[in-house]
DNA sequence: GGATTAGCTCAACTGTATTGAATTATCAAG
DNA sequence: CTTGATAATTCAATACAGTTGAGCTAATCC
């Protein structure tokens, strides 16, 4: 995702602060109310410097204070929780053919979201609509932009020249510079710039089935597929931006080795049906004729579960996640009926006795999904500290 | 791996002094010959910082002045690389019928190496075991007990308890506290516990052919077929420290959906041979095998590359590595003659016009690879900083 | 009601990195 | 061959952030 790579850079007073602030936010995220003491303990910082960060934070209205708890002995602890108001985060998902946005809270909670149809070909385009959406729908939430963190933009993947035919490659946009630098400098505000499929992904870290994971993976249903990774915390990207091509990925089908999209896909689906006669061009269709046992759709289901039976155990035996997610453009009850009906190996490391969450599960679906990951990319590098500590040292 | 999940802590100046010394080593050993202002430049850093951790390195034998290059204008700079008898790092690599051992100095050169048959069922056997080992190969080389910097263990995975059948787990040493911790206890020295295919892939960041390279993939033939995945430098181990099951994955053959390692493995092709009547017990067997066209081989080999060109496909999809090193017990030639023969796919993230880096290249190979690989992670932790800078902060 | 416990603050201290001026050694131009 | 420009390096002073230990406070336990 043409992120410049992150380069590893030395520590000063002013970079540790930095840090310090995203672990103390950091664990009040995860632990929704917390007070300084806890915190200290979980970060390795003493009471003092986190009492400090603290009140820089209650300053800057990141964090409110909310209650006190008489714990067993001792003071009671004077708990901190995050400020849904104290910030937000824009997201902008931009496609050839139209372009969404969202607001997030800090909290991750969606306070606006904007849809429009137009057609993107270039730069200006997306320069000029990007500029557009999120003033609109910054405006219509009537918050400040000083209140603003940054934007997140997804467009969808492979980033710049790859064998893959297809894709945002045809927006032309990659040629120079990177979408992230000059989108940085026209919006004048942070940018991210992510593929669908991890956009989505961070969204369930941020507010959904992901959180307080470490390690997993979501499969993204696009108009292809989409695999996002999430490892230690962190966005798994690839050298160049393209990992997680999954839908690329060859499969076996009733008719020989096919590309995991081609039987596992929202256009998968839309073709099989349109074969058979029928229309669906939204979630909701879909989800209708779920629910009325469309034999087309049946007929579908039955043929994708084993492709995508395949993918879930290949990811697992590569990736070795707490739990793969499902979720995307598709409606909730066909997500839910792969989720219970797809086949998941025995022999495999994930087949574990001692598991904590399921081997697949729901996440975020609808249209809106990768907008909202869009914005919750910019939410959770809030969140994110830079340091990982290491088992020791020389 | 059995790493205690990398928590994330906060800094402070001890910790910073820490990291910054890596940040500043791991300059060094990249450069190889380096001064102090271009450190300072690379890591954002001032001079001055950089002057004062130089001092301490050289104080700590860990570098050494390496004469003065006059660049353009302006005083000479004065140039540090690496002392190779800086630190030693010991490999250590535990299989259920052998043990071997390596010591590899600070520039990741072997400098002694060990080998030993004997089964190995308890722990009590490990502890024992590898304490010998490690004394052996210190004292053979005449090296300090103070020098060393620690012990790497490899023991083959997965790790824990899973639905895979076989590997280090009938070892049942994994029953309640970490290899890692007690180990560490008996050795009274860091140590890190990694499987075969991940020591092998941070052997070839260390000396091989990934040194410079930031995300890329190791193919590792060893009884089985391992992964080892380094992204921006750091190994991808898993939730649960058994990411890289590649050997598990199912993949096309003549008869159907196979598992990896039934057809690419040093075991399938031992079997192979020997059901035609041939016997190779050593990689100089195989060596000779192939350099004599052995018929059992050479069908082996033909039988093999298609699995294999899967594997590499998908590890390319769901990765997007800058290279796919295969390496491991396998002699050089044979896989010499996979890296060349293996088809790679046009249609992949990875066949990208600017490529600086084959998309299959081979690693160091032979038995005692992992050994070498479970030192070079000690070494390489020397070099591996804390700080992953982010974009930007809130 | 006194002892104990735990959270939190205050103030002094410490460790690191930064800053800006001074020093040194080389190259290039006159 | 001298002079000025250039860049690496060092020195000394400064700033920043986290740590330490004493002391305060408000609960629970006995």
């Amino acid at each position: 995702m043409i992120t410049q790579s992150d380069s590893i850079v030395g520590a000063n007073a002013g970079r540790s602060r930095g840090h310090n602030r995203q672990v103390v936010l950091g664990r009040i995220q995860n632990a929704v109310k917390i007070g300084r003491a806890e915190i200290a303990r979980a970060s390795g910082l003493s009471t003092q410097a986190v009492s400090n960060i603290i009140a820089d934070l209650l300053a800057d209205g990141l964090i409110v204070e909310k209650g006190y708890r008489a714990a067993s002995r001792g003071l009671p602890v004077a708990q901190y929780a995050l400020n849904p108001d104290g910030g937000f985060a824009v997201g902008i998902e931009i496609r050839p053919d139209a372009i969404s946005a969202a607001l997030l809270n800090l909290c991750g909670e969606p306070v606006a979201l904007k849809r429009k149809k137009m057609a993107i070909r270039n730069r200006a385009d997306v320069a000029r609509a990007v500029g557009d959406m999120k003033t609109a729908v910054v405006e219509s939430a009537g918050v400040s932009e000083s209140a603003l963190l940054g934007v997140g933009v997804v467009m969808p993947g492979p980033f710049g020249k790859t064998g893959l035919r297809g894709g945002a490659t045809e927006l032309a946009i990659w040629d120079d510079t990177s979408p992230q630098s000059w989108l940085s400098d026209v919006l004048e505000l942070p940018v991210v710039v992510e593929n669908d499929a991890n956009a989505a992904a961070i969204s369930e870290k941020v507010s959904g089935v992901a959180q307080g994971l470490e390690s997993y993976a979501y499969i993204y249903f696009g108009a292809g597929l989409g695999l996002g990774v999430v490892h230690k915390g962190r966005l798994m990207a690839g050298a160049f931006g393209n990992a997680g091509e999954i839908g690329h990925l060859r499969v076996p089908s009733d008719n020989g080795l096919v590309a995991l999209q081609d039987a596992v896909s929202r256009l998968s689906l839309t073709r099989a049906l349109r074969a058979d006669g029928f229309e669906a061009t939204s979630v909701e269709d879909l989800s209708q004729l779920f629910r009325r046992e469309n034999p087309s759709l049946v007929s579908w289901l039955e043929r994708a579960v084993e492709p995508l039976s395949a993918a879930v155990s290949t990811v697992e035996c590569l990736f070795d996640p707490q739990t793969i997610i499902l979720g995307g453009a598709m409606p909730d009850n066909i997500l839910d009926h792969l989720v219970c009906t797809t086949p998941l190996l025995d022999s495999s490391v994930s087949n574990r006795p001692d598991r904590s969450f399921p081997r697949l599960s729901r996440g975020t679906s609808g249209r809106m999904t990768a907008t909202l990951g869009a914005a919750a990319l910019v939410v959770n590098q809030a969140f994110t500290p830079k340091i990982v500590q290491q088992p020791q040292e020389v």
